[in-house]
RNA sequence: GGCCCUAUCGUCUAACAGUCAGGACAUCGGCUUUUCAAGCCGGUAAUCCGGGUGCGAUUCCCGGUAGGGUCACCA
């Protein structure tokens, strides 16, 4: 590899949101700039007016941003670089490497349809015109294609690749609207701006020989190509994208994931250390990065895995900012620092912590539960055992003194009680059911301790 | 249809031709002295098929099969 320096860019067009496989390839080409003390550009590939759509690239922007991935140069918008394309166009022209289209747009629908019907593939380059006519703008500029042969080209992660002569045709470089073709744009941007390095999807391999065509015809040398395999649906099947239901990136930010986290889990996907490392911080990541190792094969979106890093990146984070973080998400009333290990350990990602909320599952550190006396029967014990054992409970925990109201303490009294008992089950489990009113909860010596004693003995009083 | 790419547990993946085919998520079971959660321990689970070259193929070659991509005045 030459000692240049690494140049590498993100390159979206504005046409709706930012998904999960269009921000991979920003990561690794903003991972391979950073790990070679490199620039990672943003240009907005917008040339097609059309199809843009209002609020994309403040969308593009956010969505880098959340995830950190910032960038060095740019945005640079391709719509306000319209003379720079004419300007290599002309260059092309007057090589004789570029000419007007004589035929109409109809005229052209119906070569394709013809060769359609032959069962050949379209090339419009079988009916290039013998005589070009000058340019005036008003009619597409077509590429002439220098040399039709076979192309073999090396990709920094796909090795060596080939394709036949039909890969390559006379395509056009600037509409006739004026603006150029992403074809035709990108390859001069690049250009112009120095890119060592281009990352982008498994889609362009096919059309990479008309690039190198027309590196070819400028007689420039091309980047370094790295070629990354597509993120499919969570079906496998299908390479995602924005109609199947995938989620807006920036979703996952309101559901409360961790960019780091996240970058973590989209690196995982598609590439690996080589080791057993699976937890990285930013940092790390970029240290370890590296485009030798990114996958060939295509690799499927799995959200549970998503979870569990989230959660693991969780656990990395300071107590404090953990408190704070969640004490966001938690009504007024339920900010309690006592709370803050048990939801800890029931959540994978912020938002989760208020859906825990919305389903009630805190509302007993709030208020007393309502319930059925039924409910704390256990197994076949009679009602009679079972008041009697939260009788026993009530007797013992109003030794305690109110300012050592302790899990640790609460325990202690608990478990002795059950020393005399047949199972402790017949203890516990009304005990926690009268403090917590549910079938699932947290277990009964740490709600006895948050509610504190007055509280946890009214409690236990109702419940006789 | 032409051209091109890919193929290891359900999923993400590891394995200079020699490994009992390893790890992680998920799943299942046990422990954690009531439930839930968390944690710990353990189990089930894979080289697409067929040839070839090697003493030896997950690994190299060929052919099939399957999946994907691409053939626009879209990117």
């Amino acid at each position: 590899m030459s000692d240049k320096k690494v140049i590498t860019r993100f390159a979206p067009s504005p046409t709706g949101f930012m998904h999960v496989g269009s921000v991979r390839t920003a990561l690794f080409a903003w991972l391979w700039a950073k790990k070679n003390n490199g620039t990672f550009i943003l240009r907005i590939e917008d040339t097609d007016k059309e199809r843009e759509v209002e609020g994309s690239i403040d969308h593009i922007k956010n969505s880098l941003q959340w995830l950190g991935l910032d960038w060095d140069q740019g945005p640079y918008l391709q719509s306000e670089r319209l003379d720079v394309y004419k300007k290599y166009a002309q260059i092309l022209v007057d090589k004789g490497y570029a000419y007007p289209d004589p035929y109409t747009e109809d005229e052209v629908g119906e070569f394709r349809n013809k060769a359609e019907l032959a069962k050949k593939p379209f090339l419009y380059r079988e009916h290039r015109p013998k005589e070009f006519s000058v340019w005036d703008g008003a009619k597409p500029l077509r590429f002439k294609v220098p040399t039709v042969k076979s192309f073999k080209w090396n990709d920094l992660v796909y090795g060596d690749l080939s394709a036949g002569p039909e890969a390559l045709d006379d395509f056009i470089l600037i509409k006739s609207n004026g603006y150029p073709t992403y074809n035709f744009a990108h390859i001069v941007d690049d250009i112009e701006m120095k890119v060592t390095h281009v990352m982008r999807g498994e889609e362009f391999i096919s059309s990479t020989p008309k690039f190198l065509s027309v590196y070819e015809a400028l007689d420039i040398a091309p980047p370094f190509y790295a070629t990354l395999p597509v993120i499919l649906g969570p079906d496998g099947k299908k390479k995602l994208s924005k109609r199947d239901g995938v989620k807006d990136l920036l979703q996952y930010k309101d559901e409360g994931y961790l960019p780091d986290a996240f970058i973590n889990f989209l690196a995982l996907l598609g590439w690996n250390p080589g080791d057993d490392r699976e937890i990285f911080s930013r940092a790390d990541l970029i240290k370890a990065f590296n485009i030798s190792r990114i996958q060939k094969s295509d690799a499927q979106m799995n959200a549970r895995k998503l979870d569990w890093m989230n959660k693991e990146h969780l656990k990395l984070l300071p107590p404090e900012e953990i408190k704070n973080k969640i004490f966001e998400c938690l009504p007024e009333n339920m900010r309690n620092p006592k709370l803050v290990p048990i939801i800890l350990e029931r959540i994978s990602k912020w938002g989760d912590v208020k859906e825990m909320v919305e389903a009630g599952e805190l509302d007993f550190f709030i208020q007393a539960p309502k319930f059925s006396k039924e409910k704390l029967l256990y197994k076949d014990f009679l009602p009679e055992a079972i008041a009697k054992n939260l009788q026993l409970a009530i007797e013992s925990l109003e030794q305690i003194d109110v300012n050592n109201f302790t899990e640790e303490e609460v325990k202690r009294n608990l478990m002795q009680i059950t020393n005399t008992l047949s199972s402790r089950g017949e203890l516990l489990h009304p005990v926690r059911f009268a403090l917590s009113g549910k079938n699932k909860s947290p277990d009964p010596f740490i709600i006895a301790s948050i509610l504190g004693k007055n509280e946890t003995l009214s409690r236990l009083q109702k419940a006789i």
